[in-house]
DNA sequence: TGTATACTTGACCATTTTAGTCAGGTATGT
DNA sequence: ACATACCTGACTAAAATGGTCAAGTATACA
């Protein structure tokens, strides 16, 4: 299962955006200060933000990145799946002729797996970046 | 976070044991040949099993290992936390002076994470051993 | 008492993933 | 034209993963 930093950092540099957008554009520069993120890999991120239309670029002085959607309409789960952070918990290869771990069957655990992810994604789906900015209205960074 | 083939190792190598060892302990050889797990990674992995008290070893011919307790009373955060699978999923590190990523407050995720952890761990609490048990009925190995 | 079985321990290692860095671009507002 | 800021791809150090290998120790049983 992966679910790292680069998650992390997508969120809370969408956080920030959607904090700061509504006047202008965002500069990752601007971002990396104050998240305390790189830039290189700030830009590594918004690629792939950009890509699956979560964030829209402005190129050019005074540019930035603004948020392409409202933020109650972004989930977790969009910007997981955007920065590739796969909520998937052990491979049983699926397509493979065998089944797990080269056995006929399935394995035993085949199934909790495929519980566990669900479980996990409806939470990501359930949180939007709204609820987010909201939890953290008292914790100004 | 981590979730990876070593808690699947550990969780698929505790349902075998289930099943087989009312009658004789069961041999880490056996587990090794049924679940296709390789003999030295089960050693290390029952170690951990040992401290944590789920399993009780038996030396010698004929020897081999059987569970401490009933299938019902096996959780599977018992199992994860005792093969050292932390349901951490990512680090702000706690006790640094510093916030999260050297800031001198949290981040703006960092309760999301505490929530997630929350949420996947009352999933593994609620399940045991036994829950799998009943669930592999029809799909024999 | 010898021997096979099976647990026990610790060191080691190849591969993959992670979390970046670096070096160049290109586009645009002023 | 020039500063700002996006854009892209290659590269890499360090850590984690998923093991292997070697050398034991304990016990049952013939």
């Amino acid at each position: 299962m992966k679910l790292t930093s680069k998650g992390r950092y997508a969120v809370m540099a969408l956080v920030d955006l959607a904090r700061f957008d509504s006047i202008n554009p965002v500069s990752l520069r601007d971002i990396s200060l104050r998240q305390g993120i790189s830039l290189d890999y700030l830009e590594q991120i918004f690629s792939k933000l950009k890509k699956n239309q979560i964030v829209q670029s402005i190129r050019g002085t005074q540019g930035g990145y603004i948020l392409s959607k409202k933020p109650d309409e972004i989930k977790l789960t969009n910007i997981f799946h955007a920065v590739d952070e796969k909520v998937k918990t052990v491979q049983c290869k699926k397509e493979s002729k065998k089944g797990c771990n080269g056995k006929a069957t399935k394995c035993s655990t085949h199934n909790l797996w495929d519980e566990l992810e669900t479980h996990i994604n409806s939470f990501f789906e359930k949180k939007s970046l709204e609820d987010l900015l909201k939890n953290n209205n008292d914790q100004r960074i």
